[in-house]
DNA sequence: GTGAAGGGCCAC
DNA sequence: AAACGTGGCCCTTCAC
């Protein structure tokens, strides 16, 4: 391909293509830079195109001026970006979208993602790949050359092959676009579509501005739980090695505790009746009888506090913000949850002493509201079952509300028992439990747990009806949608029994997951319009939890844009049934 | 030595 | 694969 692009590298020749390009309805946009982090590199370059004309804007002589955020030379170019149209196309739109932020101080608005709408249109397929040259090569039948991509961005002067690079990236992005839209209605993608590109802007601002903690304490937690492990593992070495029978003059082969093969021996060779995987729930089937499998639990704990979170997440922390920037994959599952990396504060324990050292800054506050119930709620709006229904809008209990009405006795006569039971019933219902598996999580008998499993489903006729629509459909059509239209395809052997089953437990998961995700999604883009101009900043987001750190005047109104942004995008997607937020203003994470 | 696979376990 | 869904990270084991 042929294409026409300009190197630009002074003030007159950003008014002049920034000018020319105000017009139009779309953009592509590229940036090369010379480090992958924003806060190690310089922004080099910024690309434009509208397919025929590309302009490749060096950066470095702006530097020169002064704050490439403030200098009036590169307002055009801000105003651009920063303007709902002309729409920005970009692979990965979040890199660019940091960079530009970082160092030219706008925000970039009306963003085209064509790595997240590659991805929405595979609908699942792990297979498929997304870099740019596999989706110019799926899309456009094109190949890229990418070996440019990792050349010396830095040097003084570009060749002639680094800016053609740079220009074809974003002269490819008009065509790319088009025939991804093109697919997007096809597959019914645009309202899913148009919800992923209006987060990319706030997932790149949090990824910028990190998550605090406070170090000290973590330290501490983590010199108790490393004493812990210490006394636990001698104490546990012990016991284990009582049962060896190779016991040596120099005594007794060191067992590593790590691993669970050698651990299983030790045991067995004490007695005890270890089935074929050391698992957590099979152990604590045996807890009770040996108490060496209790301390094996206890050990288990202690190293993975020590391993999965200690020092290593503390070398997450950079070192010229003082807070962790983790990687958020927007479409991190094919529900549209979102992933997290380096380090995953998604699976941070619960636990008050860890939660507890993240927290603002001094003078700061957070503002942390989380969804309640939200996935059973999107369960009882989409199977419309009455009784369902009722037990949310009655407000009261929800899982006491449900024990009542499965086991037919009054809300004030509910046991804990019962309590328990039905909450383990509402929460494995989302995920498509069977009898089997209710009855090992409860103690239950095969024959009652399908008992108790028949009453729930008896009690709520319009949620079985639902599901098992929704596993039928699974398997029918081999698609499942969420509220917003995503989809899954499901890939599956009609003979192999298992992954049929697999496909219709997904089925009934999916479309739940999913709108679960959708929703959170529509919450963080209501809340990124909704807290401009404030010192509000999103620092972190967990599935149906978000929180913000602002200043200590402004919590409190903080708080209330948060949970109505989060009731409204709820109220987007759930028509019948209320939605729920808790909202708080907090020193830490935990309450 | 390096990387993939698998077990195990944290979150929602 | 605990016949309950989605992830990421740590560890050991095993193959190259």
């Amino acid at each position: 391909m042929e294409i026409y692009f300009q190197l630009i590298t002074d003030s007159e020749g950003v008014a002049r293509a920034c000018g020319e390009f105000a017009s139009e309805d779309y953009l592509g946009f590229d940036t090369e830079t010379t480090e992958l982090d924003p806060f190690d590199g310089e922004l080099r370059l910024v690309q434009l195109s509208n397919g025929k004309n590309t302009y490749v804007i060096d950066i470095r002589p702006f530097s020169k001026i002064g704050d490439l955020r403030a200098i009036p030379e590169l307002a055009p170019l801000r105003e651009l970006l920063f303007a709902e149209r002309p729409i920005k196309i970009a692979h990965n739109a979040k890199f660019d979208a940091k960079w530009v932020r970082h160092h030219l101080g706008t925000d970039v608005n009306g963003i085209f993602d064509t790595l997240l709408a590659s991805q929405l249109i595979a609908a699942g397929d792990q297979d498929r790949r997304h870099g740019l040259a596999e989706v110019a090569a799926f899309f456009l039948q094109t190949e890229v050359d990418k070996t440019e991509q990792v050349s010396d961005w830095g040097a003084p002067e570009l060749s002639q092959s680094q800016i053609q690079y740079a220009a074809k990236d974003a002269a490819i992005m008009i065509a790319l676009r088009e025939r991804i839209v093109e697919r997007l209605r096809q597959d019914q993608l645009i309202k899913v579509a148009k919800l992923e590109f209006d987060c990319v802007m706030p997932i790149a601002a949090m990824e910028l501005n990190g998550f605090y903690i406070d170090q000290e304490r973590w330290r501490e937690q983590l010199a108790k739980v490393e004493n812990e492990l210490s006394v636990i593992a001698l104490e546990l070495q012990k016991e284990l090695s009582a049962g060896v029978a190779q016991a040596s003059l120099f005594g007794v082969a060191e067992i590593n505790l790590d691993s669970q093969g050698q651990v299983a021996d030790a045991l067995r060779n004490l007695g005890v009746p270890v089935p074929d995987s050391t698992r957590k729930w099979q152990l604590e089937q045996l807890a009770g009888d040996y108490p060496v499998v209790a301390k094996l639990l206890e050990y288990r704990a202690a190293a993975k506090a020590v391993s999965s979170f200690g020092e290593n997440i503390l070398e997450f922390v950079d070192r010229r913000t003082g807070r962790l920037h983790p990687d958020f994959r927007q479409i991190g599952a094919p529900s549209g949850r979102f992933s997290c990396s380096r380090p995953n504060v998604q699976q941070i324990p619960h636990e008050t002493e860890y939660r507890r050292c993240f927290r603002a800054p001094d003078g700061r506050k957070l503002v942390i509201a989380d969804y309640s119930q939200i996935e059973l709620r999107i369960l009882a709006e989409f199977s419309n079952d009455e009784n369902f229904i009722n037990a949310f809008e009655s407000g009261a209990d929800f899982h006491s509300m449900t024990a009542a009405q499965v086991f037919g006795v009054a809300m004030d006569a509910v046991t804990p028992e019962q309590r328990s039971f039905a909450k383990r019933l509402n929460f494995g219902v989302v995920y498509g439990i069977g009898a089997a598996r209710f009855a090992m999580m409860t103690g239950l008998s095969q024959t009652q747990a399908e008992d108790t499993l028949r009453r729930y489903f008896s009690t709520y006729r319009g949620l079985d009806a639902y599901l098992r629509h929704a596993a039928q459909t699974a398997v029918a059509t081999r698609v499942a949608r969420t509220g917003s239209g995503r989809m899954y395809r499901f890939r599956f052997d009609e003979n192999d029994r298992q992954s049929v089953a697999g496909a219709q437990r997904n089925g009934k998961n999916f479309p739940i997951q999913g709108t679960s995700a959708d929703i959170l999604k529509r919450a963080l883009c209501l809340l990124h319009q909704r807290l401009r101009g404030t010192s509000a900043m999103l620092v972190n987001i967990v599935h149906d939890e978000i929180l913000i750190e602002c200043g200590v005047a402004e919590a409190e109104g903080t708080a209330r844009i948060l949970e109505s942004a989060m009731l409204d995008a709820g109220a987007e997607y759930l028509k019948r049934v209320p939605v729920k937020v808790d909202a708080h203003v907090s020193d830490e994470w935990s309450k």
